[in-house]
DNA sequence: TCTGGGGTCCTAGGACCC
DNA sequence: TCTGGGGTCCTAGGACCC
């Protein structure tokens, strides 16, 4: 058996954490730049404020039901996603964590155990040390505990927000249940396609043609029609490190000065550079990529994107800035009001083995320098430490009206208990 | 006025090899 | 009239996830 445990609403979920005055209230949490909606309490979902909705377009039933809004606070939830993360840990050695709210756990050898009772202490354990509340759901395939996972979010009181799929009547009965579009793996193109077949529920799906299935989703779809038929296809992931590492950024307002975009480039490649030291990669090859804003249908659209070779593999601010610089040259064209720019580290490897270039090599005294930059910006403050040719006064001009204190990540937000005898 | 950011995997087709 | 057969590698694009 695999269990899904899944954090409910859980960028909302972390917000009240530190507010438990919201228990009960609606709550958003809002993307960068508090463009749109990224997370909702129950609270916010009841009162009909779609997912992934423009800010701006429900301004009047966040005044009308007095929503409490917040600027995403990516650290906070990173954190607590690591604390829950930690908590499962401790039940099962097996486990893959999918993301930063869901949790895929391996249950062999647990057939002597009551699983109801084993699922119900883990989301005990879970509410009680983070506050986070979790939905779990059990099933004999990957696939199938995400059906289960639905099935106790829809009849959280029914279900106690646990649900196992143990036997063969319960698995078809869930699976008439389940609407195409809601089976995991099945996004919109799919789900529109399979409809216009008349399929329409994950039962459906599972009594399909395996050829037709493999000739117009590829093997992902019969993976995936196998593991819902109930045979064990998709197994634990060992997550080992990233294949890709992005940085990208929508601006708070247009630029359309080269030395303005090179300036961003530089930032996010140095960003990048730095995420490639934390997992101890350098990079082979980046992509940069630069765009107009694509929702203004009014001004001249431009967009192209660029990946390139290194010439050896390095993880140093000051090389990956120059790449992607060089790679920028060649897309920018002036004219254009960008908005959104982003650069992307592909063909990581390990930073203490590195196949020497016939030509140019990288330059080794880097690595020291940013060990010691690493060092000081660990201490002094994010981004302290500046390459030249970045904007040595900005901050990170996003626009966060509402953002929360780091709660459990800096040592000046760290709450105030204040005990009555 | 205002529309996020970060990932994964698969396939088809082109270019090339012997 | 009739022009083989078996590979690899790379890239762009399409699909999906949270």
């Amino acid at each position: 058996m695999f269990a899904l445990v899944d954090c409910n609403n859980f960028y909302a979920s972390c917000e009240r954490v530190f507010r438990p005055n919201l228990n009960g209230k609606p709550v958003v949490v809002l993307s960068n730049n508090d463009g749109c909606v990224i997370s909702r309490s129950q609270e916010a979902k009841a009162i009909g404020i779609p997912m992934g909705i423009p800010a701006y377009q429900v301004e009047d039933l966040f005044k009308k039901h007095e929503v409490h809004i917040f600027s995403a606070n990516f650290p906070l939830y990173g954190d607590m996603s690591n604390r829950v993360m930690d908590i499962l840990g401790s039940f099962t050695p097996d486990m893959e964590i999918y993301s930063i709210d869901e949790a895929f756990l391996k249950l062999d050898g647990f057939e002597h155990m009551n699983v109801q009772e084993y699922a119900t202490s883990m989301r005990r354990k879970v509410h009680q040390w983070t506050d986070i509340p979790v939905t779990i759901g059990i099933a004999p395939t990957k696939a199938l505990t995400k059906v289960a996972g639905h099935v106790a979010k829809r009849f959280p009181k029914k279900t106690d927000n646990i649900y196992i799929i143990r036997t063969e009547e319960q698995r078809i009965k869930v699976l008439k249940w389940i609407k195409i579009e809601e089976v995991w793996g099945i996004g919109r193109r799919y789900a529109k396609k399979l409809k216009a077949k008349g399929i329409h529920t994950g039962y459906d799906f599972t009594l399909m043609s395996s050829a037709w299935v493999k000739k117009h989703m590829s093997v992902t779809g019969l993976r995936l029609q196998q593991d819902l038929q109930g045979i064990p296809t998709l197994d634990l992931e060992q997550v080992q490190v990233k294949k890709n590492i992005a940085t990208t950024r929508t601006f708070e307002k247009n630029y359309t000065d080269y030395e303005d975009v090179k300036e961003r480039v530089t930032t996010f490649a140095v960003v990048c550079a730095e995420k490639l030291r934390k997992q101890h990669s350098c990079c082979s090859a980046l992509s940069i990529f630069i765009s107009t804003n694509r929702e203004r249908k009014d001004l001249p659209q431009y967009r192209r994107g660029i990946t390139i070779q290194l010439p050896f593999p390095t993880n140093s601010n000051i090389e990956v800035a120059r790449f992607a610089v060089l790679a920028l040259k060649k897309i920018f064209k002036p004219g254009y009001q960008y908005k959104r720019t982003g650069v992307i580290v592909h063909e990581l490897t390990p930073d203490d083995s590195w196949q020497q270039s016939l030509f140019e090599n990288r330059d080794e005294k880097h690595i020291p320098l940013m060990q010691t930059i690493d060092r000081l910006n660990a201490a002094y403050g994010q981004q302290k430490i500046r390459l030249g040719s970045q904007d040595q006064d900005r901050v990170w001009k996003m626009k966060q009206e509402r953002l929360s204190p780091g709660y459990t990540t800096k040592i000046s937000d760290v709450i105030t208990v204040n005990c009555r005898k």
